[in-house]
DNA sequence: TTGTAAGCGTTATCAT
DNA sequence: ATGATAACGCTTACAA
C-alpha cells in the first residue's frame, strides 16, 4: 500500500507529529537538523507522498475547485475551462468540473456542495434555468466561495460579465455603413430575451432606427453548426426573404450559415453579410474570414481566479464586480466594399 | 457550517452510527421504521449532505478519477476530455484532469498520485516524453488502476489504441487514385518517427511504390493553424516545390495549410489535395469541405471507462487491449475528379 | 526538541 | 434495534 508518516515516524523510532512538522514545513524551523535530515531522507527512499484525502479532512482546505457549468461542447466552454484549469493547477489546486443541463442541474450542484470545495467558478447563466435558484436558496446553511462569470444579473456576490453594448453596437453601425437594410438575428429560440445581452442591443438598435428585430431561430440539431445549416434551409425553401446581414449568436452558427448559403449560391459577403461571435480561431483560415465579437476569455479567466482567490481568503471583503468589454473584428464576411473605400466612408471604425 | 450526521443524531438523541446505517442504506434493513423516517426527515430538513471527503478517507474508494494528459488546447483533447468527464459523471465519480508538458511530466504525476484516485485515464503518449516512465518505476509501491488512451506501445496493462494502419492505407491509395503524384505530410517535427504511427505508415506506402517520404515539419508558431500556414508560407518563399498532394497529421494544421494555399492562389483540390485528421466537425462545413480520418473518439472513450471500471473492480483480471480502426472520410478537398467518375474508375473505394 | 492526544466526518465491527 | 468505539491519515495544541 501506501506509505504514511507513521510509517515513517516507526521506521525511524520517531513520533509521527515530528514527522509531520518536517514534511509539510509547518513548525519545522523547532525541529533539530539532523532529525529533519533523516526524516527528509526517509520520505525519499520510502517513496512518501502526503494523502491530499487525509489533509482536506483535517484541515480547513480541500484544494479543490469547482467549476459549475453547461453540459454543452461549445467551444466557448472549452475555452474557458482550458484557461480555468491551467491558472488552478498553477496555484496547487485541483479543478473538478461538474455539468449541468436543465434535468439535472439540481442533482449536480449536490453533487458539487458534497465535495467541500475551497471555491466554485459559476457560469451563472445556469442560474436562470429553473431548479438551480431554489437549491441555493435550498442550501442557506453554506455556500462556497463562488464567483458568477460572464453575466451580470447573478445571485453571487463576485461575478465576472462580458458586456456586448459597444460591440454589438459598432457591429450595427458597421452593418449599416457597408450597406445592409435588413440586419437579422439567428440564434437558439431561447435567446430572444432581453436577458441576452447581444439580442437586447440588436433590438435596440434597430428600433432606435426604426425598423424591427429580425429573429431567426434556430431549429433543433445535432450540433450547432448543423441546426443553423438546417435552419437556413427550411428558411429558404419556405420562401422567405433573407435579410441582406446576419448576426448569428456564435460562430459555430455562423459557420452553419456561411455554408447554408453557399449551397443556395448566396455570397458572402455580396448578397448577405455574416457576422459571429466568440471568435473561435478557427474562423480567421476560413475561405470568408468571418467578422466576429472577440471576447477577452483569457482575462475573464484570470479575473475571475483572482476575485476567487480574495473571496476564499478574505470571505468578507467587497463585493469585486468586474466589467469586460468583447471587441468587434472585422474580417471579409462582412466587407461589402473595400477597405479602402470603408476606410474613407467612414470616420470611426473600430476593431482590427 | 455544514450539517454531519452527529448533528443530525444528536437532535434525535440517537448515535451517529444509527444514523448512518440508514443514511448510506448499508444495513438499513435492521432499523425500525419509525426511527428510520425520523431520520430521514432529519436529513431531509436540516440539509444534510455527506461528506465525499471523509466518505474517501474512511473508505476504499474516493470517487475520483484522473485524466493524465498534455496541456494542449487540441480539439481532439478537448474533445476526449468531454466525453470522458460525461462517462465518469453519470456513474457516479468526478473527473479531475491534470494536464503535463514536457517541463512538468514528473511533479505532475506525483500530484495526481496524491488524491488517490480510484483510476486514472492516461494518454500514453505522455510515456514516451522523458520522466514519467522514471516516474512510474520509482513509485513502484502502488500504481492506481489505469488505462492507457491511444496508443499501444504502452507500459500500461489496459490501452484503448487507434489504428490508423487502413485508414491511411485508404487515403494514399485514394490521393493516388485521383492522380497525386507526390504526396508530403505536414506535422510537428518530432512527430516523424515510427512511433507516430501515421507517419510510418505513409512513408510505408509510399516506400513500396519506390518513393521516398516529404516531410514538411512545423515551424513554431502561437497555434497549430498559424504554425502551419507560416510553414506553407516559408516552403513556398524559399521556392520549394510542393507536392501536389498533403496529408497533414490534424485537422488544424490542414485548416492552416488551406489558409496559406488560398493566398498563394494554389487551389484545393485541384492544384493540391489536401487532408487532415481528427475530423473535427467545423471542418465539413467549410467552403472545401476537409478528407480526414475519422476518429471513433467517442467508443475508445466507452471503451476506456468500461476497460478501467473492469480493473478498478477486478484489480486481476486479464489484460485488456482494444485497437479501434480510424476511418477515412472523403470529402471535397481531395476530389481532383467528380465523384461519378472517381467512383466509376475505382471499384474499391472506402470512407463515406 | 520531541511526544501525546484530540479531532476532522465517515463507516463498520463489535457489544448490548 | 441501537449504541459505543475504533479506524482512515493527517494537523496541531499541549505536555514533557
Amino acid at each position: 500500500m501506501r506509505v504514511t508518516i507513521k510509517e515513517i515516524a516507526k521506521e525511524l523510532g520517531l513520533s509521527h507529529s515530528t514527522v509531520s512538522r518536517v514534511l509539510n514545513d509547518r513548525q519545522s524551523s523547532i525541529v533539530s537538523d539532523t532529525t529533519r535530515d533523516r526524516i527528509l531522507d526517509a520520505a525519499r527512499t520510502m517513496g512518501y507522498r502526503p494523502n491530499r484525502i487525509a489533509q482536506a479532512l483535517k484541515g480547513e482546505q480541500t484544494r479543490l475547485i469547482g467549476v459549475f457549468m453547461p453540459d454543452g461542447r461549445d467551444y466557448f466552454f472549452r475555452e474557458v475551462l482550458y484557461h480555468l484549469r491551467a491558472l488552478v493547477e498553477q496555484n496547487g489546486y485541483e479543478l473538478i468540473p461538474f455539468a449541468a443541463s436543465h434535468s439535472n442541474i439540481n442533482e449536480s450542484w449536490l453533487r458539487l456542495l458534497r465535495w467541500d470545495l475551497d471555491g466554485v467558478f459559476v457560469f451563472d447563466y445556469l442560474f436562470h434555468m429553473d431548479g438551480l435558484g431554489k437549491a441555493l436558496e435550498y442550501h442557506t446553511g453554506y455556500v462556497p466561495p463562488m464567483v458568477g462569470m460572464f453575466n451580470p444579473n447573478s445571485q453571487i456576490t463576485d461575478f465576472v460579465a462580458l458586456k456586448f453594448n459597444n460591440a454589438v453596437n459598432s457591429l450595427m453601425q458597421h452593418l449599416v455603413d457597408v450597406g445592409c437594410k435588413t440586419i437579422g438575428y439567428v440564434a437558439p429560440a431561447t435567446s430572444f430575451v432581453p436577458l441576452e445581452e447581444r439580442y437586447a442591443v440588436y433590438a435596440d438598435f434597430l428600433e432606435q432606427r426604426g425598423q424591427s428585430p429580425f429573429s431567426i431561430p434556430l431549429v433543433e440539431g445535432e450540433s450547432l453548426c448543423e441546426a443553423a445549416k438546417q435552419t437556413i434551409d427550411e428558411f429558404l425553401s419556405m420562401n422567405g426573404s433573407l435579410p441582406d446581414a446576419l448576426f448569428c449568436q456564435n460562430d459555430e452558427i455562423a459557420l452553419g450559415v456561411q455554408s447554408a448559403l453557399r449551397s443556395h449560391g448566396l455570397a458572402v459577403p455580396s448578397r448577405v453579410a455574416l457576422a459571429g461571435c466568440d471568435d473561435i480561431p478557427y474562423m480567421a483560415y476560413l475561405e470568408t474570414p468571418l467578422t466576429t465579437l472577440t471576447l477577452p476569455v483569457a482575462t475573464a479567466c484570470h479575473t475571475a481566479w483572482k476575485a476567487l482567490q480574495r473571496r476564499m481568503s478574505l470571505p468578507d471583503s467587497s463585493p469585486m464586480q468586474v466589467f469586460l468589454e468583447a471587441e468587434l473584428t472585422i474580417r471579409s464576411s462582412t466587407m461589402r466594399i473595400t477597405d479602402r473605400d470603408y476606410v474613407s466612408a467612414n470616420s470611426l471604425i473600430t476593431g482590427t
